[in-house]
DNA sequence: TTGTACGCGTTATCAC
DNA sequence: GTGATAACGCGTACAA
């Protein structure tokens, strides 16, 4: 079935169907409606390659997540959330979505040039990409318009993306452990070849330096946003007798309590224990994570949206988003009510108490 | 760039490019190599659209996720996990993966509609469709391959599919109850719309059965594949004092020992617990939980893969594929040694001590 | 308001 | 071995 197929039987030329298609004002009414009909009839579609290769979109945007070493797949839900955000949104305008998982392999290079190179879709979305990706440099050579969900390390002005304010919102988290009274407060790092765990790094300096405490070397461990990264950044961090740990991430702090209670410490009363990103396993520890809420299934529907206008020339390059965040106060911090003098010079970063639907443990 | 171009800067005509990249074998040896450094040095790939058009096939195999009600991208890893498998094996046969993430809104038949007529891809991998689901009738009318995962409740027959026997495994999980003194068993089922939840609650029945045991209709509770369904079930059942409860997956086992832990119970000594799936919450709870494994990620894998053949024509529908699982025995079920008379007539369903390289806790 | 004719970039079928 | 050339199905000036 064809354009022409349907012409036929509805009895005018193919250029007639094709406007029906695609909305033309000049066609009459009672014609559209015959073309309809038989469209419906036949329960037709126009072939996407024929449209593709006159109109030069295809009306489907890729996504990539560049490392998937477990992490993304199995240890957390940061990029399922993600996902879902993208995918909700990209259904909204019609559009379909490509998906490309990569992996640290040999392949990549045909992988990336396959991405990059071949007009399968109309824009990219990019997540958490590390700064020193082979993919990184193709980027900028490209035709396509591009979206970084997290800021980019190199080429920042050049590059479109949606993030959230980091480094203001790990200072907050972290204000809030030194007012209520924390002196010695660890940090566990997320990959910080991406902005999200340099930032929150940043951040964490920042806050400990403005309010006049020193930053100990010792009391910071690099690692990834694992769970693993947490337990065993944590059982070394111990020696240093932090009385708080800021943990770049949900997945990361489990890790920590988990090692935090093996060797027979209290949380919060011991040690108190902050995260970030207020994912689902946040809500299932016990005590449950206060944490730096980040709006993810939202940085996904935004960034497709910002995609798509781009492609469709409804928005020009570059363009970067902040989202707000929120700091969610619950058990592990050790402070039931928000400290008050937080986050007052920036509308964007919230100080709320964290409320829970879910059956608590 | 087009072949043209290429063809133009080589000095020899367009077929004579089409030929050495699709490699063709009537190509002489340095006409092959002087075309293909003319396509190295413009980084040239032919547009997929145009080659689409004539070919009629995308290189494209499209994956949906009819139901996304949260339970997919936040309460578990399962789909993760499923797209990990599905990303790994498209990639390595050099196929893009579209992603199809489906919701019950009333644009529902226009997303149908254009997931099953729109030829953007060569097949379709579905993923846990509920035999209610509008896509369900629809999939019979389609002319391009499609591959199932889990075992379709119509059709069966008819269609492609990958699964694990679910019936065996999860009698094989309650045998294992039985096997160690477990008298009152109750069990909490998934979403029973979808053959992971009907037939794990079959196998349930058949296990008590077989052994002599009733099955009492009060000590079946009818849920979803998600925690909070564990958490409201295991409270309702608690009132016909079970001794023992059989998960219909690892995230449902999460909420039940919540559950028995808020009352004051104690796992696994007043009430064992087992779960399905194994997937990476089964490690991160106290006590950790015996599980039946099922390959998820390979399911994904294989389905992939089956269905390439499948389009490729190296394949012939109906396949049905069954993959193996595993009991894996950890501190929910009270059992620290494998039950010895288990599974002996099934090769595919082995009971195993499960190891944990995971920190503890 | 509708129809005609051309071009999009490939592959495939012929000749040579 | 290689080069013309006819599809593939659609959008879109341009003509009517």
């Amino acid at each position: 079935m064809n354009l022409e197929d349907i012409a036929k039987k509805a009895g005018v030329s193919r250029s007639t169907v094709s406007r029906v298609i695609n909305n033309d004002r000049y066609v009459s009414a009672d014609t559209r409606e015959r073309v309809m009909r038989v469209i419906e009839e036949e329960n037709f579609q126009p072939n996407p390659a024929a449209r593709a290769l006159v109109t030069r979109r295809t009306e489907i945007i890729g996504v990539v997540i560049p490392n998937t070493e477990n992490i993304f797949f199995t240890d957390n839900s940061y990029f399922p959330m993600l996902l879902a955000g993208l995918g909700e949104a990209t259904r909204q305008r019609d559009y379909a979505l490509l998906l490309w998982l990569g992996e640290l392999t040999n392949k990549d290079e045909h992988w990336i040039r396959k991405i990059t190179t071949s007009r399968q879709a109309d824009g990219l979305v990019i997540a958490s990409l590390t700064h020193d990706h082979p993919l990184f440099p193709r980027l900028l050579e490209m035709h396509m318009p591009i979206v970084m969900i997290d800021r980019p390390l190199q080429h920042e002005e050049r590059i479109n993306y949606v993030t959230i304010d980091n480094i203001h919102s790990a200072e907050t988290a972290v204000g809030h452990l030194i007012a209520h009274g924390r002196r010695r407060i660890a940090h566990i790092t997320g990959h910080v070849e991406i902005s999200d765990g340099r930032d929150r790094l940043i951040g964490y300096q920042n806050a400990l330096t403005k309010a006049g405490l020193p930053v100990d070397p010792n009391l910071i461990y690099y690692g990834k946003f694992t769970r693993t990264a947490g337990y065993h950044g944590m059982k070394y961090l111990l020696q240093y007798k932090p009385d708080a740990v800021f943990a770049g991430g949900d997945t990361i702090a489990i890790g920590v309590l988990q090692a935090i209670q093996e060797e027979g410490l209290r949380v919060p009363d011991d040690i108190g224990i902050i995260g970030f990103d207020d994912i689902d396993v946040a809500r299932q520890s016990n005590p449950q994570l206060t944490t730096m809420r980040q709006p993810v299934q939202q940085k996904g529907a935004v960034a497709a949206q910002l995609l798509i206008d781009l492609i469709e020339g409804k928005l020009q390059s570059p363009q970067h988003i902040l989202l707000p965040t929120e700091l969610v106060i619950r058990g592990s911090c050790g402070a039931d009510h928000p400290a008050l003098p937080l986050s007052s010079n920036n509308h964007r970063t919230q100080a709320t108490k964290g409320g829970d639907v879910q059956p608590s443990q």
